[in-house]
DNA sequence: ACAATGCTTCGATGAAGGACGAACTATGCG
DNA sequence: CGCATAGTTCGTCCTTCATCGAAGCATTGT
């Protein structure tokens, strides 16, 4: 008999379907609604309700109460990596439902992994800042490279760690199969591009679109 | 209602304590055979037959038999991935700690991890280790430092990697929340320890009980 | 004050699945 | 062959828990 942390009361957490479609839902990084949730994960919103108790009982979310609204968001990076990890496994091993369809493609090229970018582009990007040498990788750990600061400084972002939470993070894509970058910096560098108008977010997605001007502008600055 | 990777389906079937025992056994790196498994899970050998089954239908397992022992192991570093950071969530989230009685005590000492030494000792262990530049930590990495051959040779350890299995491994300990070793070098020292009789297994439990002058002998080896 | 909206709690129901003993299959050993 | 060990399958019991309707709070709007 083993002891120590209780990962069954978390994997089973998320083991129910309703429950892991609201936490799918929730990789997008915004908090959401007990009656969004509801119909993200297609229950009743009792149901919905009862599992949301149970998933903050569980330390999963966090809750902001904003008058009658009561927004649910992800408690954080860690749980947000875990979801990753599991997202990752299934892709892995259920090979035989994944169907790529007009959605799927999109998602496959470029989509929110929770606060920062994931997909192809994500993983090319992180690939290219690697090769040249603008971070340092050294398997799952990355660091920044000397001339990290002022590279990312040269398109208005700050990569000093202002908070406890890493910098750079490795964290793996389920669609590619290989590491793309999250931490500060990969959240930075989402809400840039964001910022920018490169991109936009697919309502009701976890999809990002490309503008042309602004896939562009991207490679430019990241891929260049 | 959202579709892709089915992330219920494996994280329920890491969500039942039996189950989430057996995995949490088999990060060791070794395959263990079912008996050994039910041993770990608590339960009988047809429930833990019929658990490993649901696992391997999961994707989760690998199985090689050989005779009549079947060995099951992990299959493949995605999963021990995966179970890593759900493991990484439930201890964040769970500070809902077991009261500490006297066997507790013990095993916050040292303790049996699977295969190689965990607790207080395994941990002083490690931090001495690196600090003497014997191993080389990089992160969760670790490797062998220049000296660390003829140093393991002058007690009887063999630091040679037999098996594809990694020599060293860090493993966070549950109980310190800091990392010790583990990998073919911790599970040799853990040997030798027995050998030696500096310490002994607590009967049915994982607590390792050092002598005085094993606990003296250790010191000297490891933290001197 | 009253109604409307957002959400939670309660109670009843039903289905899923985890548990084990007993019986069965397969390998090894003399 | 007969016996022992390692595992699986089967049948049954029983707990757990997801689900929903109805009712209860709370906040906002009119």
């Amino acid at each position: 008999m083993r002891e120590g942390p209780d990962i069954a009361r978390i994997a089973s957490l998320v083991g129910d379907p309703a429950r892991a479609n609201m936490l799918t839902a929730l990789m997008g990084g915004t908090a959401l609604t007990a009656s969004e949730l509801a119909l993200e994960a297609g229950v009743s919103l009792p149901t919905a309700s009862s599992h949301l108790s149970k998933l903050m009982e569980g330390g999963l979310l966090t809750l902001a109460s904003q008058g009658r609204h009561r927004y649910y968001g992800l408690a954080g990076p860690q749980v947000a990596g875990m979801i990753e990890a599991i997202t990752g496994v299934a892709a892995a091993v259920g090979p035989q439902r994944v169907r790529p369809g007009p959605r799927d493609a999109a998602m496959r090229v470029a989509r929110v992994c929770y606060d920062h970018l994931a997909g192809e582009q994500a993983v090319a990007m992180l690939d290219r800042l690697v090769a040249r040498q603008v971070l340092l990788r050294h398997d799952k750990e990355i660091r920044l490279g000397p001339s990290a600061a002022s590279h990312f400084a040269a398109i208005g972002i700050d990569v000093e760690s202002k908070a406890r939470r890493p910098v750079c993070r490795a964290c793996l894509d389920w669609s590619v199969r290989r590491s793309h970058l999250a931490g500060t910096l990969g959240a930075a560098i989402l809400d840039k591009i964001i910022a920018e108008k490169w991109a936009r977010r697919e309502k009701d997605s976890r999809a990002v679109i490309f503008s042309p001007m602004g896939k562009q502008a991207f490679e430019k600055v990241f891929l260049g």
